[in-house]
DNA sequence: AGTTGACTTTTCCCTTAGGGTAAGGTGCAT
DNA sequence: ATGCACCTTACCCTAAGGGAAAAGTCAACT
């Protein structure tokens, strides 16, 4: 029996560690004397502890190694194999949203470097009033988070280009997005992907016309979130209200687009007077 | 001047999220009604309130983000392009270190599809005791923690290998680390690298010889610790005792090993009888 | 003027995975 | 017997807010 130093120095974890494990019941000491409350373990238990470390440093939480360790023996390998390509799937998501990330930034250095404060281009956001006209559109709708979003981009609008070619629709426009969650919520926005179309067939659906606040903005997707404030500000200056899901109009194909900078994005808010 | 509910909608982040920011001084309400206590802010801080929301995506904490925006005004553009290149190379290193994180979990899955259980491993670990011929060795010693462990490795050992070329050292043997820092520490850890060679120069130090608990471990870097538990595990067992820093020797050049698999590294314990 | 519903305030507790410290009890070697 | 290393529990702390409760307030509608 191995006290909790002595099991902390080969595992290579700490003793509160073991001890926090212990009170979770992650990883219970084999033994316990009664009489002083030392925890004994085995040597037998190294096994399960480097185990719990090493999916540790996968990412996975105490909480689904819990779930994993508590499982059935014969089920337990077949659970660590899904659970592991699930994880793996996270983490590659987590991977490519890092590399985004460095673009973005990579972007507003180039900016700063010539003399361009970050937010400046805020100021250069011109707001018109316009009158669209009804739509007809094909489109997909989905719970996504932020997180999700370039993944179900991509997805949604292949799958529905595919039904336009699958099924020979006349396209009338470029993709759209519309946001139908009323304020912004980091849990989760309930997004419609949408493709304006001639024929009026299963799966397609009336987009009113009707006024709109709308923004036309070229510049990366990552600066979209400052158009929208933009908007809304001034629709609240000048005394507007919004009456339906706001959208977004891609002009620019984001796939031939080589620069962000060209990339044309607009934006409408339809509104009507308070 | 605006509620916090319609500034809120306007930046698009929580009510909860500008009172925290209050209390916290990263962005104080223009005016608060000494009356009721209402909180409201004017348009003038949407702008500094979407740097915020910007900055946070770049995944700077709010206190550094605090610390930044609270820069003189002919600084703070200054600071913000070093603190921009600063957060990206985290960024990247973090990046690489999920790179490397698949790598190690697509290892495991494929043994887990062949039906090896994950670490089973551990019981073909072998242990010897063998007795080691005193060594001189040209070396850096560093703290380093384990993240920073990968770009270290490359960095220290390329540096010792320039030296040896340039003042044309006689090269004894692989690369290998010493690992002095007593018990595991994940704050970091004082690790040396070193080169055995056969002139005494400056830089060099003797690393005595004698007797050691050795294994060898054919696999990836990952599962090292995994060897070191065994090791250790091995020396309690025999009641032996532990008088230096343990040593790795990497006997395959893990530049040119194609497969993980494949990789030759010892692990050496002084140790003396108890 | 009264009512209702939407909005706002503060306060308290909760989250992860332990780290740090204090006060007090043990085990082992000299 | 003493000293010292080791062990125990208990309490507070982290970052960035989320959730809920209780109470006060605003604006619109009747």
């Amino acid at each position: 029996m191995l006290s909790i130093g002595e099991f902390s120095k080969i595992c290579g974890v700490s003793t509160k560690t073991l001890r926090y494990y212990a009170e979770i019941e992650l990883i219970n000491p084999d033994e316990i004397n009664p009489e002083n409350g030392y925890r004994y373990y085995s040597i037998k238990q190294l096994k399960k502890m480097l185990l719990i470390s090493r999916l540790k440093s996968y990412h996975f939480s105490l909480d689904e190694i819990k779930d994993l360790l508590d499982a059935e023996e014969d089920q337990s390998e077949e659970r660590l194999s899904m659970a592991l390509a699930r994880k793996s799937r996270e983490i590659q998501e987590k991977a490519s949203a890092l590399e985004y990330t460095l673009k973005q930034m990579s972007h507003d250095m180039f900016h700063l470097q010539k003399g361009i404060p970050l937010m400046s281009y805020l100021d250069d956001i011109e707001v018109q009033l316009v009158e669209t006209p009804p739509m007809n559109i094909l489109s997909m709708r989905q719970m996504l988070s932020r997180d999700d979003y370039t993944a179900g981009y991509g997805k949604h609008f292949s799958r529905l280009y595919e039904k336009i070619a699958a099924e020979k629709l006349t396209l009338l426009g470029t993709p759209m997005t519309i946001y139908h969650s009323p304020d912004y919520n980091p849990a989760g926005n309930d997004t419609e992907f949408a493709l304006p179309i001639k024929e009026a067939v299963q799966g397609t659906r009336d987009l009113p016309g009707g006024l709109c606040a709308k923004s036309v903005f070229k510049g990366s997707y990552s600066e979209l979130t400052s158009v929208y404030a933009r908007l809304r500000k001034w629709i609240e200056d000048e005394r507007y209200e919004w009456v339906q899901a706001p959208y977004e109009v891609y002009v620019t194909d984001p796939h031939e687009a080589a620069d962000p900078e060209s990339l044309v994005t607009e934006v409408y808010f339809p509104v009507k007077k308070k």
